[in-house]
RNA sequence: GGUCCGGUAGCUCAGUUGAAUAGAGCAACAGCCUUCUAAGCUGUGGGUCAUUGGUUUGAAUCCAAUCCGGAUCACCA
């Protein structure tokens, strides 16, 4: 048996493709399929599709009423296995299709574990997202980053790509040093074991704390006389940092050994993190090694004249043709900046792995950086070049403005997940469902529903978009919410689990009454396949989120509307159970294309 | 200042390859559990799609200008 993988051509490809022929054989005229608009018909007209025929009436110089009938007998006349009826209102046909079909379509996957999923195609995609820096722990918004991540890589994978995660820790520079030298003067020698606390929160605090001695120390400077501009340069702490950068560079052991030392503090805490949240890695890159990549390519790109070099010996680029300014890649003292070594790492990544698309799931404030590295790259023809894709995603701000880690206003990833978490069990206790539940079943669950709610929350928009997220009012779970749809799915599961005798198949497929939420939901539960090809195609896990959440909620107005167990008859039950088997089925593999588990009781 | 992104119901968001009377969720109000899980269902109210002009049979969607908000334009990462 092959249908392993979702291979059937679609409904609305199966109408563009008769509408196509229909208008050649009667008109002598060829349209690309592409060109026809097929659109969910509205509740308010009868039909389950809608062929918009607007666009080519000019072409076909008809009317679109005379038009829409010519169509809708034709299609009828021939093939009447797939159409039954139409109507034509303005410049709109109407067609509905035959119970038969959608009861086929039904009975033939219900019981396919991979509906939707595409067979593999080979073609690999890196994926690289979280990218943590190594003096604070993770926030809301790096849980955005990471959510997304996570989820278009599975969403490509179900699309047929193949996958590599990554992440470059940026684990060196200034920022470090700041955590660093903090922690040195007035850390009395702390470690996560003496304080209990994670390390990344430990190392946090010292980035905190230097900022806070910073201030200060700048303050005192201007009261001295001296202007902003110098005191900011002169501030002890910070030329100590700047220093132990110096040493760092050079290699100095006691520098080093502190290096590793905190860092090695801040790995474990974001192991911890991401085994809460589920997120992981195939490769990790850290910039402490890759930082002086993209040297090489520097000496080529001035070879082949894309750079150029200044009296200062600063090598540059000229983008100003293609609207951007110039952009400096190799210091005067030749060491090189931050473009360079992604330049460097994103060849040597396509030395590595040989990917066909590089997708860098990083925020939007970089969006400028991003279209410069790719532009760069093109110009030295770089093989990796043309798969460089920045998935820009907006900042997540609290209600007061912008999150600032150095100013210790951010909503930390630890707290809100645990906070989730307890909601979740604080609900969940409330409603007194799963009492004979054993403890690590109950924890399970809390985490579920706690990281679902959460998952939910931060996908479900469009992820170019900034968000605004209020701790006052916690997530909901209510609604338009990952419990909402993990709810159903427990909800189907328990039904199922209650009827015993579920053979699960219509005998009779030529069966041919639907109700409206009957039907409803197997042309809402069709379209799953295409919508995991949009979300793969515009790289957007809300379109899944959307579509999960339509679905629940058609199945619930269809469950409190008729009765499985006790439906009409049995052809009407069965129908029923194999609705409810699909439906359970997609909202799991929707669900988890998000990185959103689904529980069988809740 | 240049470039880019955004402005849709009280709030959070869909809808933006042009298409029927602009949709959800939350919040508010009114109903529904002797029947498969009420984290649910049904209904009501709520809109100058930032503004103005243009293109079109048709504009929230395309074009132009304006207003508001944000990002970015570092020999920072």
């Amino acid at each position: 048996m092959q249908p392993k993988y979702f291979s059937i051509m679609s409904v609305v490809q199966q109408i563009k493709k008769n509408t196509a022929k229909a208008i050649a054989s009667l008109y002598h005229i060829e349209l690309a399929e592409e060109n026809i608009l097929i659109n969910a018909t509205k509740p308010e007209f009868e039909g389950d599709y809608t062929i918009v025929l607007f666009a080519f009436v000019k072409q076909l110089k008809k009317n679109p009423e005379q038009l829409g009938n010519e169509l809708g007998e034709y299609l009828i006349k021939e093939n009447a296995s797939l159409f039954t009826a139409y109507n034509v209102i303005k410049g709109f046909l109407n067609v509905t299709l035959s119970n038969s079909y959608w009861l086929n379509f039904l009975s033939t996957n219900y019981n396919n574990t991979n509906f939707g999923i595409k067979q593999n195609t080979n073609e690999k995609v890196m994926v690289e997202y979280s990218s943590p820096n190594t003096n604070k722990p993770l926030h809301l918004g790096h849980l955005r980053n990471n959510f997304l991540g996570w989820s278009i890589a599975e969403i490509l994978k179900a699309n047929g790509n193949e996958i590599v995660k990554t992440c470059v820790v940026n684990d060196r520079g200034i920022h470090i040093c700041k955590s660093m030298v903090a922690w040195k003067l007035f850390g009395n020698n702390e470690t996560p074991q003496t304080t209990h606390k994670k390390g990344d929160h430990l190392v946090g605090d010292y980035y905190v704390k230097f900022n806070d001695v910073y201030k200060k120390e700048v303050e005192e400077i201007i009261a001295t006389g001296k202007t902003k501009e110098q005191a900011e340069k002169e501030a002890p702490i910070m030329l100590a940092a700047q220093q132990m950068l110096v040493d760092w560079e050079t290699g100095k052991p006691d520098v080093i050994e502190l290096w590793k030392q905190m860092n090695s503090w801040v790995y474990k805490g974001f192991d911890e993190t991401y085994k809460k949240i589920g997120s992981n890695f195939d490769k990790i890159y850290y910039e402490s090694k890759t930082y002086l990549l993209g040297k090489d390519l520097v000496k080529q790109g001035l070879e082949k004249n894309v750079f150029y070099k200044k009296e200062d010996n600063s090598v540059w680029i000229d983008l100003t043709k293609d609207g951007l300014d110039e952009k400096v890649v190799q210091r005067k003292d030749g060491t090189s900046v931050y473009i360079t070594q992604d330049i460097g790492l994103a060849e040597q990544r396509q030395k590595e792995y040989n990917a066909k698309q590089s997708i860098y799931v990083v925020g939007d404030e970089q969006n400028y950086h991003f279209k410069v590295l790719k532009l760069i790259c093109q110009k030295l023809d770089l093989p990796s070049a043309d798969g460089i894709y920045h998935l820009s995603y907006g900042m997540v701000e609290l209600p007061t403005g912008k999150m600032k880690s150095r100013e210790g206003t951010v909503v930390d990833a630890d707290d809100l997940i645990t906070e989730m978490i307890n909601i979740a069990k604080h609900k969940t206790e409330e409603l007194g469902k799963v009492k004979d539940f054993a403890e690590d079943e109950l924890a399970e669950l809390y985490n579920t529903i706690g990281l679902g709610a959460l998952k939910f929350f931060l996908l479900r928009v469009d992820p170019k978009k900034k968000m605004i997220f209020n701790p006052e009012e916690s997530i909901d779970f209510h609604g338009f919410t990952g419990p909402f749809i993990q709810y159903t799915h427990a909800r189907i599961k328990s039904i199922l689990r209650k009827i015993t005798d579920n053979k699960q198949q219509i005998e009779n497929s030529t069966f041919s009454h639907l109700f409206p939420l009957e039907k409803k939901l197997i042309i809402e539960l069709e379209t799953f396949p295409a919508i995991i090809t949009e979300a793969a195609t515009e790289h957007d896990p809300s379109k899944l989120a959307i579509y999960t959440f339509t679905i629940a909620q058609t199945f619930n107005s269809f469950y409190s509307q008729h009765s499985i167990s006790n439906a009409e008859n049995e052809e009407k039950k069965q129908l029923r159970l194999q609705l409810a088997v699909l439906t359970a089925q997609v909202l799991k593999t929707g669900m988890n294309l998000l990185g959103i588990n689904v529980p069988e009781r809740m």
